[in-house]
RNA sequence: GGAGGCAUAGCCAAGUGGUAAGGCACAGGUCUGCAAAACCUUUAUCCCCGGUUCGAAUCCGGGUGCCUCCUCCA
């Protein structure tokens, strides 16, 4: 079987995936500062990163997926001032929303799921290490990161120092050998939430976080680092810096990047105003659509966002779905008969292919347009009715195979809660049938309008009238 | 100023050397009481100009336009 190729950051190249060791897949991905109700922007990692764990474990390997929250930092402190809020009562408030949006979204939990907040011992002894190897320094109650004292600093980003100097734009402050250097540490102002250490009370700076937890649950060396490409430089440059002069190899082997989703081609942010929460989007549209789209385009490709969009995803999903719908009520009544050599390779040429998508850096767009040939294929073999049972069940056991990895179950419309039951509609569906037998048509359109309007699409076929929830 | 990305049909989007996938929308046809679904058919010299090559959307050079990072940011 062909290998996995991921596009690493750190090398600009499409390399092959060898694990560290045979079998095994280790991945941390940056998680969300809690601090608000996650934008769609924020979901496309969560959605990204889960399709990259499902596929290896689809591939047969044992993944171990860590994803931090950050509980504790300057946005979260400012919004629990401007709340009234305690900071540890705002961040579980939006640590509960992001899982609830995320589960919607169709993401797994990953296996650990850390929080700043419970850690810092452990980011204290990170940073104890870091001064005690000179990479590090203590300037009045803060702690700093010795640039100067990694010579590869800038290896993820491709930024020379001297350029990086050069257009610094970083708050100048005294308290700093070099403008590049980082916070560690950060002395408490008064009557802000701090813990104990031995530069005083005071918090973890944001980048240490990641370093501290990751080595603890993955090891000095893990195989994938993912977040959004903005996080490239500083942030997981930064962690490159901890870690690497601290351990003196590799933090992690291949750095994945996922592009922004902009809006009318702009970047989403509160001061152009247009930003779209998950929370709010979910009230009107249905979450797999949301994430069949955002599977629409290559990870790494920036992705337009639009009403009109998201319907243009809806449509397609749809036409997925009704194939499978279809492919089911036609077993219903299909031929029970085995199905040939050929057509099982046939069947197994698709799920092949699907593969060979995927291995191309997960290249998702790819793959779902082996869904479509599918949708195709047993679309054809419906309509000239050759699909007998045993081959018909194993290309619907495909759809659930692949939908599966990509995290969306096809063919099964959300649960509508208000709608009308079961028994009502096939007893109206009985009507119109009655109604059409004796060629009462004005009598039967009546019925399709009304269940139309309740949200109940009905569909007249050979094999009698079948129906599903829009 | 430095680093990088993108430009493919009305719209979305793959494709990184062998002659343009797929989806949405639109139109025509078949089927249907009418629809729906489905099937069939039609729809692109791949931003521009040079170059390399037997052959380029794909590689190289030069333009043009848009986006991102270098500051918290997915």
């Amino acid at each position: 079987m062909s290998s996995i190729k991921i596009y690493n950051t750190l090398t600009r190249k499409k390399e092959e995936f060898v694990p560290l060791e045979a079998g095994k897949v280790k991945m941390y991905v940056c998680g969300p500062t809690v601090y608000n109700f996650i934008h769609i922007g924020n979901a496309r990692p969560p959605i990204v990163f889960d399709v990259v764990r499902r596929y290896f474990s689809y591939r047969g390997y044992e993944v171990t997926y860590v994803q931090n929250f950050t509980d504790v930092d300057d946005k979260i402190i400012k919004k629990a001032e401007e709340s009234g809020m305690g900071v540890e009562e705002v961040a579980n408030m939006f640590i509960a929303a992001f899982e609830e949006d995320v589960r919607a979204l169709g993401v797994k939990k990953a296996d650990v799921h850390p929080k700043v907040t419970e850690h810092i011992p452990e980011i204290i002894a990170f940073i104890e290490d870091l001064i005690a190897k000179g990479h590090a320094y203590v300037a009045s109650g803060d702690v700093y990161f010795r640039t100067a004292s990694f010579a590869e600093y800038g290896k993820l980003s491709y930024q020379n120092i001297e350029e990086l100097q050069a257009g610094a734009r970083i708050e100048v402050s005294d308290k700093k050998e070099n403008p590049l250097d980082f916070v560690l540490w950060k002395g408490a102002k008064p009557g802000e939430i701090c813990w104990e250490s031995p530069w005083g009370k005071g918090r973890p700076g944001w980048h240490i976080e990641c370093s501290a937890m990751s080595m603890k649950y993955l090891g000095e060396t893990f195989d994938i680092h993912g977040g959004g490409h903005d996080l490239i430089f500083p942030h997981h440059e930064n962690e490159i810096a901890q870690t690497e002069s601290l351990t003196g190899h590799p933090m992690a082997k291949y750095w994945m990047h996922n592009g922004y989703i902009n809006i009318e081609n702009e970047k989403m942010s509160k001061s152009l105003g247009n930003v779209i929460l998950v929370k709010k989007l979910r009230e009107n549209y249905p979450a797999r659509v949301i994430r069949f789209f955002m599977l629409g385009a290559h990870y790494r490709n920036p992705i337009n966002f639009s009403d009109a969009l998201l319907r243009q995803a809806a449509n397609a999903l749809e036409r997925i779905d009704t194939a499978v719908r279809n492919l089911k009520h036609h077993l219903d009544s299909a031929v029970d008969e085995a199905a040939t050599e050929e057509e099982k390779q046939r069947v197994d040429s698709f799920r092949q292919r699907f593969i060979e998508e995927m291995d191309n850096d997960f290249n998702t767009a790819d793959a779902i347009t082996v869904l479509f040939d599918m949708v195709r294929e047993v679309n054809q073999m419906m309509a000239a009715n050759v699909l007998r049972k045993e081959i018909g069940a194993a290309y619907l056991a495909l759809f659930a195979e692949l939908g599966d990895v990509l995290g969306i179950t096809f063919g099964e419309a959300e649960q509508n809660m208000s709608g009308p039951s079961d028994e009502e509609i096939n007893t109206l569906i009985e009507e119109r049938a009655q109604a059409r037998k004796v060629r009462n048509f004005a009598r039967a359109d009546e019925i399709r309008n009304r269940l139309q309007e309740m949200g109940i699409i009905i569909e007249d076929t050979p094999q009698g009238t079948r129906w599903h929830r829009k």
